[in-house]
DNA sequence: GACTCCATTGCACACGTGTGCATAACGATA
DNA sequence: TATCGTTATGCACACGTGTGCAATGGAGTC
């Protein structure tokens, strides 16, 4: 059995309240007893129980942070920065993944209501509305990263897709390229659609208009989900000289599916991707992305959270808050000129 | 302020106790009363309070779990095993990330023990032994994975390093390479000497002796640390005509880092890697490796610590236990027969 | 010496749940 | 009717911590 307060109140000789207040810091208690107490404290091994202790606060020093899978290096990105954040405001994780299925969302909101968690990040862009509105019934603040239906929750870090994609598009317009081509994931809603707007937009403000097949949609965004799209491109009748993929890891199984076809990258086709996972900048050529500042926006959102937790006196009142973060154009080695005419030729034989 | 079964108490005129009964499934409680009470509980949107059941029943149905970092595609793979396996239990898992900093380390042991952890899982194989008898003095049951130290534990998993780091060693023999190097991490412990030792045990058997300089340790597993290294080895007076990578990362790492330098993989040098990552077969040319199998290494963890929980009436009688799991050999395309004397000349002008 | 004031500590209750024991109701049996 | 057994429910306490309030005691003031 863990020793508790009234053990160190027995051994010392006053009751478990003085106990309590000296390990709290209370300056009612005398200097002299405090000492003792936390010398006693310490020799005894105490541990606080965080169960007790947060019965009687009603809070957990828990925050919540549901994810669709740990194996992805653009999540595990954002929550090793909301570890780092939330280890230095004292606060522990509670960290579980949906894996796209609807029943495990379920248990997992339950056990997150369950333990009273202080607060959830919700870094699932496809985490269901109603599952959400069951948390926010009971009053949890809520910080979601990404998500799609933005209107539902009130406190977001997102990161300005729109911008990212456009700053792509740019460059590869400024390279010379006219047939450019957009590679979506269906199944991560406004992501995609923000970057494919992003795409059309600046194709049209340089007077491009894309055959309507270089747009095209997978549901996944993972590099099996590139390297078939790979095919996809080179069948058409006339394929694009640049793709911008939805991700990195959809841009990274582009690249071997286009190689694996016998096409060069970049010389007869770009390739660019989108987050900056660190594998990017290794793969050979090193991938043309967008730095996503994935600890960054992690920090970000765990530091929204404690915000609102800090203040949660006027909870009510809180205006809504949604901060947009902005990321970086990488200019690494998968993009470059467009082939000459009879280069394009060459794809073709 | 979440209703409790006082509430549904008073609402049903009955008293907690029965409520409590009712909502645990007790066949004491007559089945209408009991449907009664059930009915109320979801209408009023009823979630028991994790802190106050942990508190009366000592137990919290919640699993700590201690890495490194969680943006390493590794334990990442690892974690989704344990938390597939945790979530069908019906725990909740705890996960923090010590980054290699003792004073972390320190947070998140005190953090498990005063949540009054059910057990621990520890999949950094550098944790340290201090934190290590902490939890164990306190009778935490805990697994650990790949650690360096196992007999400091009763309870591991382990994946056959030495034995997959000699099928590598013997498929690279086979190929015909007499000139093998090895390159390790001297912060993974225990892992990089089973698998030097693999390496080095082929290498005997076959009468080959490498050179002292073959053998490398960098102190780190990333991409960073294998790119660093190509230069060391191209700079050898001989150099080695196969790599074997401590894991993926460095591999991938060594891969862009010979082809930086103008040298063909695998034609003029053979590159392997370990642990199978996701991206490891999108590389190019696709990774050699040893398939370490992540998730069932985590559900195989998850599963011992259930036992240890389940059967935890005969506590100190439990004999340890140390599963192994062994990995197989994917041979893929950056491994091939050494270059013939003309070419390794090349590699030197 | 009586009084006030302040510093220090203890008492008692609360948080929400689980559980041993007593109790109540009721039918069956003698 | 008295007794017993069975079934269903309530009472009361416990888990470990935090906190408002009362109590104690000593020093200082008139």
């Amino acid at each position: 059995m863990a020793t508790t307060i009234k053990d160190i109140a027995k051994k010392t000789g006053v009751s478990h309240s003085t106990v309590s207040r000296a390990l709290s810091g209370n300056s009612l208690i005398s200097s002299v007893t405090s000492e003792r107490i936390r010398k006693a404290a310490i020799e005894m091994g105490y541990q606080a129980s965080a169960a007790a202790r947060s019965l009687k606060t009603n809070r957990s020093n828990v925050i919540g942070v549901i994810l669709n899978s740990m194996d992805d290096p653009f999540f595990s990105g954002i929550v090793d920065g909301i570890d780092a954040c939330a280890q230095e405001a004292g606060y522990s994780l509670f960290i579980a993944a949906s894996q796209y299925d609807l029943k495990r969302e379920k248990n997992i909101v339950k056990s997150m209501m369950e333990h009273r968690t202080d607060g959830v990040i919700i870094c699932s862009s496809s985490f269901s509305a109603e599952q959400g509105r069951q948390l926010l019934r009971n009053q949890f603040p809520i910080v979601v990263i990404n998500h799609q239906a933005s209107q539902n929750f009130h406190y977001s870090i997102y990161h300005d897709d729109f911008d990212g994609s456009q700053q792509i598009a740019r460059h590869l317009i400024a390279l010379g390229h006219c047939k450019i081509a957009y590679l979506g994931n269906s199944l991560s809603g406004r992501t995609t659609i923000e970057r494919f707007n992003g795409y059309e937009t600046i194709l049209k403000s340089a007077g491009i208009t894309p055959l309507p097949e270089y747009v095209h949609q997978q549901s996944g965004g993972y590099a099996a989900n590139g390297y078939s799209s790979a095919e996809y491109y080179l069948n058409l009748p006339m394929p694009p000289t640049a793709i911008m993929c939805f991700n990195d890891l959809m841009a990274i199984g582009m690249l071997k599916g286009l190689q694996d076809a016998g096409v060069q990258v970049p010389t007869q086709v770009s390739v660019t991707g989108f987050d900056n996972i660190p594998l990017s900048e290794y793969t050979n050529p090193a991938l043309t992305t967008l730095d996503q500042p994935k600890r960054s926006i992690g920090r970000e959102a765990m530091q929204l959270l404690l915000d609102l937790l800090g203040n949660n006196e006027n909870n009510g009142i809180f205006e809504p808050k949604k901060k947009v973060l902005k990321g970086t154009l990488l200019i690494r080695q998968s993009s470059s000129v467009p082939p000459t005419p009879n280069h394009r030729q060459n794809l073709h034989e």
